[in-house]
DNA sequence: TGCCTACTGTGATTTGGATCACCGAATCAA
DNA sequence: TTGATTCGGTGATCCAAATCACAGTAGGCA
């Protein structure tokens, strides 16, 4: 039942009044991995809450280059899309799913609307800016001022913590694309790591020891 | 008089009870060219409001270099600060005073206050985050898909427009450091402008052509 | 079974940028 | 005036990453 759902990803939002709010005029909905849900130019009309899975967000070039920015997870919301649908203005990112995800959509007139009359959407809000503030800075300084094997470390670590897991079902194309780079630089530095011991390859997979992350601490 | 320099400032700002609470509550400051106001680390106590002159606000990294981020200019205030300060959490960037600046410091309190009391401040700092938010995109885009030679250029513009001048004051050291790069390298290419004479060099200046947005967007 | 396609591995070459090593010229300070 | 410092110019070299070019291989499916 979605107010479960919504009381399991969003605990903060107790004030009943709010809740059922959220839950009378926003649009509930499902989507399957893969799904896009927003690409480039597109216009938004909602902000949208993860309940459940993660949708991983993104940001493309001109000529089709891409460049991963973050996941949202159960209880997040894209602080990009806040804005850009309180302005108006076409998306600049591309979203995808990532995990099946549970999704409820917040019109922007009632959005605004709880902004106002809801300390606790207000608080939502603010750290939702403020955390994602934080995650561009973190982009911003892994493609300003670190090499590919530190960055494409970094990347495995955070599949890690997102999947929940320690195999990774993904191909060398796919991370290239999400860290902005060439196909082959992504095979070569993961072959260093599988002669290091670090990882093992496979087809479609990439099993991680354990200990990765204490590994590239070092 | 600051009363008539906010309202220059921030001719958005009408409601004379804001008005008069920014300037009771709020603390007037000024500073030189050159003076850092904020470096990475430091805790900052108040929201900092630019009313005249300009502010540069750079990302450091770990082993200090340094990447330019954007100007706060007249009416703008630091979403990084925002974030920062309400949460408590130390500054992740560097501020330096590029034109001499006169600044109006609102104590977090009375910023929280004003967000939940009054609509004029809510919609500045919300399109500020949205303002902000824009600009980290666009660095992240040049850092992330751009070569240096077309990033210099477009440095270049940003500063004519910025200093509303075709002459730019400064060294190359200076312009390598905030493009995050080295010095001979912004040398060599500031040379090729010069050999397509759309630019000339002096020691400490640069002298750019009138039409030179227009010769680069070719 | 056999073909086709997607995925991976790897050498060779090129390129943008970083780094090193100087030098000369302008400017400043004593 | 002179010595020191800062700034700009430039060659040489190195390195990470991009690009090009193929080849092998595992799976999907006809």
């Amino acid at each position: 039942m979605t107010r479960d759902t919504l009381r399991q990803a969003l605990p903060n939002l107790t004030d009943p009044k709010l809740v059922d709010l959220l839950l009378e005029k926003g649009q509930f909905l499902t989507f399957e991995p893969g799904k896009t849900l927003m690409e480039p130019g597109q216009f938004i009309k909602a902000v949208p809450l993860v309940l459940e899975g993660s949708i991983k967000i993104m940001r493309v070039d001109e000529d089709g280059k891409e460049l991963f920015l973050y996941y949202l997870e159960s209880g997040e919301t894209c602080a990009l899309s806040m804005t850009c649908c309180s302005a108006a203005r076409p998306s600049e990112i591309k979203a995808v799913v990532e995990e099946k995800a549970s999704m409820l959509f917040i019109p922007i007139q009632l959005h605004e609307q709880l902004v106002d009359e809801f300390k606790q959407w207000k608080d939502f809000v603010s750290s939702t800016y403020q955390h994602r503030f934080q995650e561009m800075l973190t982009v911003l300084d892994a493609v300003a001022f670190k090499r590919m094997d530190e960055r494409l470390m970094n990347y495995i670590v955070t599949k890690m913590k997102q999947l929940k897991s320690n195999e990774l079902h993904t191909t060398h194309q796919e991370i290239a694309n999400e860290l902005g780079t060439a196909r082959e630089v992504i095979s070569r530095l993961l072959k260093q790591l599988e002669k290091k011991k670090w990882i093992e390859l496979g087809r479609n997979v990439i099993y991680i020891r354990d200990d990765f992350e204490e590994l590239i601490a070092k």
